[in-house]
DNA sequence: TAATCGAGTGTAAGTAAAACACTTTTACCG
DNA sequence: CGGTAAAAGTGTTTTACTTACACTCGATTA
């Protein structure tokens, strides 16, 4: 386990914390940026979205060995050049076509024998799409078959992608309860009860339709707004026509960026 | 971008979900472990206590560039036939001689020009000491000084350290409020007092002693346990003589593991 | 024996959570 | 055109939790 002096490495855009120093870039001129072994880096993509009240995720088919013919979370390897987020941005474009959609870095599963061919460590994203906005799925260049499967009926998975969907399922449920991710999976407006489904599916139970509606601090559309509260949903001025009922009030995300909910 | 077969990789030990086939065994024989450029992979460690009356965080001074002079995270590279855990564990051996303790995966980080010498990504983790244990710092080989300081009065960072440590204790915030990990930061045997202090350094304010008291779910020690409800501290039979006061109860968790709390 | 220091303890008010059922609106059908 | 079906919409009660708040007890020391 001998290593070089490259020893707590770090350094990121966003905060920029010590300035390189004059004395940072001789020596960077005699680093070795190899001479050890190194781990390959995949990204790897849980696409979920909400449809037939069922909560489902992007599977493709894997046509080569290893794991021939079972079912994988789509991914791929990041670029040198490339941030973890451009990756993960970067496969969920070539996947499902779509760009500007959540994205939240997962967990990162590294066990030395977690592929067969070579050391490869992943780090698990999973993105959340609008219901119903993505049915083209482009079959990816090497992908098989590409398919959307119940989260709750599983077929059987490559690698460790059983246990990155069953963490996905637990992260997802956790946020649910503090934050207003569920804006995510659907379109700008929507009804309650369509909100509620997307509840019900991620919680895997049924909820009580007026404790629900109680739950969601709703700034009402002709009352006059409490100050001191912070909103989650609007109601909309306008309604939906219901099929063989009455019309149903439409309401949309105040906020469309993750936010906690106090 | 152009990358090899190797895609949605995976595979790891705890769910083995799908087995290898025999046709993987031929394709790894044919499979090139190389070819293209791969980032060096570091795990680092955030090491946490808590002593004088304050949250405390394990920095080593860097002796070379790049950041030299400046104060960082300890870590280090991942061993090729290494799990990440196990690359976080021996960092941390390396560092302070503790073996058993509480490490935690935090987030990974990958921009690519976190280092400026080379892409490096680094996988963090933070990890909670029992209060006053380690005192024994061993500076490791290539450490120049190791210092704890205090997470509230933080000395100019290397990398995007300051950023690791700010999501940290973010993180540990946030699992307090649900969580039982503050037994990590005690030892077996404690008073209330001196948990409220973990606490109230942790969370950054001061809290009131009668309901923090009601808000632990304590078993006690001569009433009949109710079996509905889930305890997280049960009170010992012992006191501990109180300098120019009276004696006070001894506390423990129940479960040293883990555990969220209902 | 009086003063100090921290431990230990209860109540009332307000807020949040859980359980629970009927009415309204529209479309469709006989 | 009257009845039925289907989903929307809406309040109250009870219970549990949260917050705010102040005095007494026990031991030591001067």
């Amino acid at each position: 386990m001998a290593e070089p002096d490259l020893k707590t490495t770090q350094n990121s855009s966003p905060p920029q914390p010590g300035q390189l120093q004059p004395a940072d870039l001789a020596y960077l001129a005699t680093y070795q940026a190899s001479d050890y072994e190194r781990p390959s880096v995949t990204v790897d993509i849980v696409i979920l979205t909400v449809f037939e009240q069922d909560l489902k995720v992007l599977l493709i088919r894997r046509k080569m060995p290893p794991y021939q013919g079972l079912w994988a979370v789509p991914g791929g390897f990041v670029g040198i050049r490339e941030s973890l987020d451009e990756a993960a941005r970067r496969e969920l474009r070539e996947e499902t076509g779509v760009e500007d959609v959540y994205l939240e870095q997962l967990y990162t599963f590294g066990n030395p024998d977690r592929d067969p061919r070579t050391r490869v460590i992943t780090v698990a994203y999973f993105a959340l799409l609008e219901a119903g906005k993505v049915k083209t799925l482009r079959a990816g260049t090497d992908a098989g078959e590409v398919t959307w499967w119940s989260m709750y009926k599983l077929p059987e998975l490559a690698f460790d992608h059983r246990q990155i969907l069953d963490y996905t399922l637990q992260r997802l449920r956790g946020k649910l309860g503090y934050s207003n991710i569920a804006y995510q999976l659907l379109p700008e407006k929507f009804t309650l009860t369509e909100l509620q489904r997307v509840y019900e599916v991620i919680l895997g139970e049924k909820l009580d339709k007026r404790n629900f509606r109680k739950s969601l601090s709703i700034r009402d559309l002709n009352q006059p707004s409490d100050n001191k509260k912070t909103y989650m949903l609007e109601e909309l001025p306008e309604t939906r026509p219901g099929g063989n009922y009455g019309p149903t009030k439409l309401f949309r995300f105040i906020d469309r960026v993750e936010k906690i909910i106090s």
